[in-house]
DNA sequence: TCATTTTCGTTGCATTTGCAATGAAGTCAA
DNA sequence: TTGACTTCATTGCAAATGCAACGAAAATGA
């Protein structure tokens, strides 16, 4: 009870926040969120979740939205209203799985292929100017997110 | 350099988003931040936000809502609106700095500081959970980290 | 078989967010 | 000093988000 009612400003704290790691991952993953937007908005206005959803289908070929819900970590509604926008977009195209009716197969229209086709390049090369700007340090930071993603799975 | 980058949108998988680091480094963020919340959730019900600007006045004594935004990479409306719930909580005080009355200082109240003596040492706790767990990968993130936010400064 | 339970996607609703506009305060230069 | 410009924090508003509730479809199992 002394002890809590102690605490000043004044006293050590057990902590750093600028070396803290979930502060410094966020600022990391948002510096190059923020990056990598910055390129594929100059071709077109995709959200970032509209973004997201159109890799996981170049990536995968056709999903349902609970196939990127599962393997982005993605809300389900954020999933399904990124879907929409597409769709009315004209990227992508939504169709009921005849095998499993409540699955919605998610699957690019020429027009995503398209889209894709200009913007992976564009994905590609900020990924190896990433990997030159770590410079040695990249391997490293592989080898820490396979171990702290492995733990995920 | 060939690579696993290159592709075709013939190929069955053009594009490598589990490889593709803004992806990686977003999960991985999303996940230590998922984690943390669900520790100190036990003890408050603080939003990120919350915590965010929490941590920070905790790190720096007091702060503007301009050094939250700037160091924390925050947008200023949403500390400057965590800030105001934060104030109706009663765990900090705004007052405006005399000496540039444009600057809102805030600092930690007792129930603040109090708050903050309880949650530190479970953030610290955290902090040396996921370098145990990260075990000697952990220095190479360290080093990434260093060199990638170091491009902001 | 048929009732129960689970899975999947969408939607309603309240909250949060980002962005632009605003106003107050400070700075700078003529 | 004045007037134009800049900086800081807040707020209005539209869009995005998370969560829970819902309905349809499938799985379960007795």
């Amino acid at each position: 009870m002394e002890s809590k009612w102690d605490y000043t400003m004044d006293d050590a704290l057990p902590f750093d926040l600028m070396h803290f790691m979930p502060y410094r991952m966020a600022a990391a993953a948002q510096f190059l969120s923020d990056q990598l937007a910055q390129i594929y908005r100059v071709r077109c206005d995709l959200s970032n979740a509209e973004w997201r959803v159109m890799a996981h289908l170049a990536y995968s070929g056709n999903v349902s939205v609970r196939d990127v819900e599962a393997r982005g970590g993605m809300e389900k509604s954020k999933v399904s209203r990124a879907a929409a926008r597409l769709e009315d977009q004209g990227f992508i195209e939504k169709r009921v799985n005849e095998t499993d009716r409540r699955l919605v197969q998610l699957t690019l229209t020429e027009k995503g292929r398209s889209l894709m086709a200009e913007l992976l390049p564009l994905a590609a090369a900020f990924q190896a100017d990433v990997e030159r700007r770590l410079g040695p340090t990249f391997v490293g930071l592989e080898a820490a997110l396979d171990r702290l993603l492995g733990e995920k799975a």
